[in-house]
DNA sequence: TTTAGCACTCTTTATCTACGAGTGCTAATA
DNA sequence: TATTAGCACTCGTAGATAAAGAGTGCTAAA
């Protein structure tokens, strides 16, 4: 366990900022006036050197200025910053953004994480309040004609998912009913899980009796089924990617995107946050790609409905303390927005 | 009108390759051995002159070897180059991806964008056959309970589109019956852009009749029908720009990237080419972004369904027989699916 | 414990040099 | 007249050298 003087926290809190200011190693010179009580740069000096035995500032060559290391910004996360008051006018945005009508909770989770990119100028990702809860509460199959049928399904959420698929034959609407209803009283008001697990198993016998072709209706119903079901992250402020990677390495850059791209891989790197809001630092976060950037994740609570997700991708010389305030009112913020929308189904 | 010898047209045709190969400035004596009759590298270096008088090449210096201008590189595709057969391993690939199962005419197109791109290692994007003969075949609400209603519209060429939303109060089917009725009777079977116009016109008034809220509903209606209406490029291998754009300039690629996410920039920089396959070079596009880039364009044609439009984004030096070979197959290839697609439906 | 002073390190930037690829021109050749 | 050999000249690249500047660690004095 590390502790410091009030005087070497001070120094490592006023390297940070300058660091994640400038960008420029921070030299004992500058860092003179800085301080609340005068000392002289010679001690500066000497209170640096103890800090980087300690493993929290690092030089980049042996008689450059320091930048904080991954321990170091720990360090200054753990114990010294203040998550700052949230800005007035930055609340309004998410407010007035998180405002308006929407007709899916997708909709608005996804809005949330171009709302959030916007206002870091960093890339967001935002997962929905996950789904155990989650209840079939309707199932439509639609003839439109043309050989063509329209497969929907609603959850207690509000959740609508759809399916257009092709049948051979043209079908009217009295055909499917048999079909319908009999989703309707088996499955309806079942966790979406377990009507998952019926669907591998009972259904596609008890089908035969209605249909002449029950797999290819299980296949279909799966489909919509899955799609009601998957979480998935969305992502914001792709393009933010360019504001603060490495110019250099255009290699890495591609491959940050095409990671962004990856659902299943993005979901492993962001894992679900054990904390409010957890700050991983560099190579605390699980994926190589990453190692030089720094990831907040926070859950959003939405009462019975689960927790949510929403994450913040930057630098690891990022604002932290911005960052971190601006984290928690948008984790009020949507929850709040969520908590609406549910409240007007559950009515 | 400029008309070059044949070993001057034989040398033009070397640099180009050659540069295109190799990425730099060609010199006179590597051309020596790439003639098919010996001369010596004087020889080429006067010929390498008179082609520089006329504009067809440059040098990057006084004393650097030369590459293409765009002038070249317009007089090498009009009068040089011979379309390459496509590759037979290519085409293959072609056809398995265009062989499965789709559902829906933008999911064929999107998958054409992106099975280009991969063929090509560059940026691609598709249209779909053009919706003016599109009429409206069917129109439905569908009740979900819970204040949701979803409306589906679809056209004769089977595209289905649809759009849930919520209302004040929980509704039944019944009432929602004369609504659907009467769009039925009055706009089933009318081109979408007549649908758009008499929605703006009579609908409301005469709609009056059965709903409280006519606005509402069209509004709704509107919103269906500008997705089914709406043209919009699918956008292949985005990734791929990292491969041949300049990587010393981090901020035009940023700039290229988000075009790429702008539909209507899109629309008019690739614009309808009047040719079947039409060739723009660097500052022919109408793009100041794209002026160090090359942009092959071909319509497809479905018959009577209209004509579509793929597209090819790449460096200015890029193997244009090899692409233009390919891009009339898949032109051939895609138009041949939608056939099948539509006489599906025109059963 | 703090500080002034100083030698030392390392990066950055500019300047110079040598090298090589390629050109244009001239004069000789077929 | 068209081609070619020869040569001086240009320009970009890479490496070497030097000077400036920022910053450090250490020593010795306050």
């Amino acid at each position: 366990m590390i502790t410091l003087t009030e005087r070497q926290s001070l120094i490592l809190k006023a390297i940070v900022r300058d660091y994640t200011e400038g960008g420029n190693p921070v030299g004992s010179k500058s860092l003179v006036q800085e301080l609340p009580t005068k000392v002289s740069s010679a001690t500066i000096r000497n209170e640096m050197a103890r800090l980087e035995d300690l493993g929290l500032i690092v030089k980049t060559h042996l008689s450059s200025g320091r930048m904080p290391s991954i321990k170091g910004y720990r360090y200054y996360v753990d114990h010294i910053l203040k998550p700052e008051k949230v800005d007035n006018k930055d609340l309004k945005v998410i407010q007035h953004s998180l405002g308006g009508e929407f007709h899916k909770i997708d909709e608005i989770v996804a809005q949330s994480a171009d709302i959030l990119s916007q206002l870091t100028s960093y890339t967001t990702f935002t997962l929905r309040p996950e789904l155990k809860d989650s209840r079939l509460s309707g199932f439509r199959l639609v003839p439109l004609g043309n050989h063509q049928v329209m497969a929907i399904l609603v959850t207690n959420n509000g959740d609508v998912e759809n399916q257009t698929f092709t049948i051979p034959n043209d079908i009217t609407g009295d055909e499917l009913e048999p079909v319908v209803r009999f989703i309707d009283d088996q499955l309806v008001g079942l966790p979406l899980q377990d009507v998952f697990r019926q669907l591998n198993q009972e259904i596609p016998l008890k089908l035969a009796k209605y249909l002449r072709d029950p797999d290819g209706f299980v296949d279909i119903f799966g489909r919509v089924l899955s799609k009601a079901a998957s979480e998935r992250f969305y992502v914001g402020g792709k393009l933010n990617l360019f504001n603060y990677t490495d110019q250099q390495s255009p290699k890495e850059l591609q491959s940050l995107y095409s990671l962004l791209d990856q659902t299943d891989s993005l979901a492993s790197v962001i894992g679900s946050p054990g904390q409010h809001i957890q700050v991983r630092i560099g190579n605390e976060i699980t994926n190589d790609l990453l190692k030089n950037y720094s990831l907040i994740t926070a859950t959003y609570d939405v009462d019975q409905h689960g927790q949510g997700v929403i994450a913040l991708l930057g630098p690891t010389a990022m604002p932290y303390s911005r960052m971190i305030g601006l984290m928690g009112a948008f984790q009020r913020e949507l929850a709040g927005k969520l908590l609406d929308y549910y409240r007007y189904f559950d009515e």
